[in-house]
DNA sequence: CTTTAAATTTAGCCTTGACTAAATTTATTT
DNA sequence: AAATAAATTTAGTCAAGGCTAAATTTAAAG
């Protein structure tokens, strides 16, 4: 039932995933630009996904793609190794967290259930990554996310960073050094509407920031 | 220079490397057999080793094949990665010595060299794996193992072990029912030159074993 | 020196998962 | 409604790295 998936397959399910959280269907282009293939490439997987025994993804043609419940499973599966690698990169050797995501990309693939196991167990079982963002529990649900990104409050309304959705490094630097990081607090206290950018009180500093940044910023409001 | 060579190409090499330790060269079927592949596949993988360039191996009709400089190189590389990660399973997490093979046969082709240095600094830069075996340096030289197989000793010669050349969970575990584990101390006190059965005095017990397992057990004499 | 056996190589085929170029479908504009 | 643009799919290739079956080479025996 658990026949191991191939790395690519891995990879599709859990970008799928990432790009359906919202709810809607993944495009066949979203998917190749975010996989880096190209979109024929795309195309033919996800037939193959389709068509699988079980299915893993549910397709129709020119429609995108969603996960059916085993593409799920699957993908939460890879995501959970993934979150619990960089949890783990990070405090057992000094990884920061902007060099964590690339090492786990790769080992996300290859480890098995019980280093996923041990390691889980050796940090007292987390339940977020170093950006904050949500690990699958070990029977693969994805925890409820009660944040909602920084770019949907306004003025007057504060918040604590729950986590930054980034991979990029130069990114998360950045991000670093604006002290937005999980558990920071902040207060947005200007919107420009027809920029989107927000003015946010951090720490001390007044900071403002564009739709790029403040859409990836997710926060629980309080 | 320094391409990544595919999964597949790293155990080639890694295999023609354990395979022409011993001076001679690797013949296709026992690297088929140790690679659990079949003869021909062997043959063509071997010829595309052969000219590559820079070529990984020195490769003559019905020859067998020895590693070139800069396959032994790559050889090494993958072989350091596999015994500094058996020394890290078992230090941090706990693995013992008869799991920590196959999860180590899976890691060492994707980690980084970053994680490579990470985890043989914090283990203190260690010469041997948990099987007692010797660990590449930093720099991919092979350190001079000063021992020989147990099978080799006679009566009243007397060692200790300094490691024990096994993959397989089961014998490992019997090895170490029979305290067979680097550093143990013993003596030989018999030696049957029909079946090739040595007794050894090991702790307050005394066994006789197989060449089987003398072969694959090494120690220091003294 | 032949014959037989064992080891190895060659030839042809298959699956994965990419790619390019061309065809098609859907969406957007005039 | 027609034309253009954007998105997607189809068709045909390719490289890796396996496999089987057949051919060949080397080694062993008589
Ligand atoms: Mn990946
Ligand atoms: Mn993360
Ligand atoms: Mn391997
Ligand atoms: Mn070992």
């Amino acid at each position: 039932m658990e026949q191991t998936l191939t790395i690519s397959i891995q990879d599709y399910l859990k970008n799928i995933y990432e790009l359906t959280e919202n709810g809607e269907s993944a495009s066949t282009n979203a998917l190749a630009s975010k996989l880096n293939v190209k979109p024929a490439s795309v195309t033919g997987m996800v037939q193959k996904l389709a068509s699988a025994k079980p299915a893993l993804v549910e397709y129709q043609k020119h429609q995108g793609v969603t996960l059916t419940d085993d593409g799920k499973k699957a993908a939460l599966e890879v995501i959970r190794h993934h979150r619990l690698l960089e949890a783990w990169l990070v405090q057992t050797l000094g990884y920061s967290w902007d060099e964590v995501h690339a090492e786990a990309e790769k080992l996300e693939h290859v480890i098995s259930e019980d280093f996923e196991r041990r390691i889980a167990a050796a940090m007292g079982h987390p339940l977020r990554d170093p950006h904050g963002e949500l690990i699958p529990t070990a029977d693969l649900q994805m925890p409820l996310d009660d944040s909602t990104p920084l770019s949907s409050l306004r003025a007057n309304q504060s918040g604590t960073v729950q986590y930054v959705k980034a991979a990029d490094a130069e990114l998360l630097k950045h991000f670093e050094t604006l002290g937005l990081i999980p558990e920071a607090e902040l207060e947005v206290t200007g919107y420009s509407p027809f920029d989107h950018n927000l003015t946010i009180k951090i720490g001390r500093k007044s900071i403002v920031l564009g739709l790029n940044i403040t859409s990836k910023i997710y926060v629980k409001e309080s």
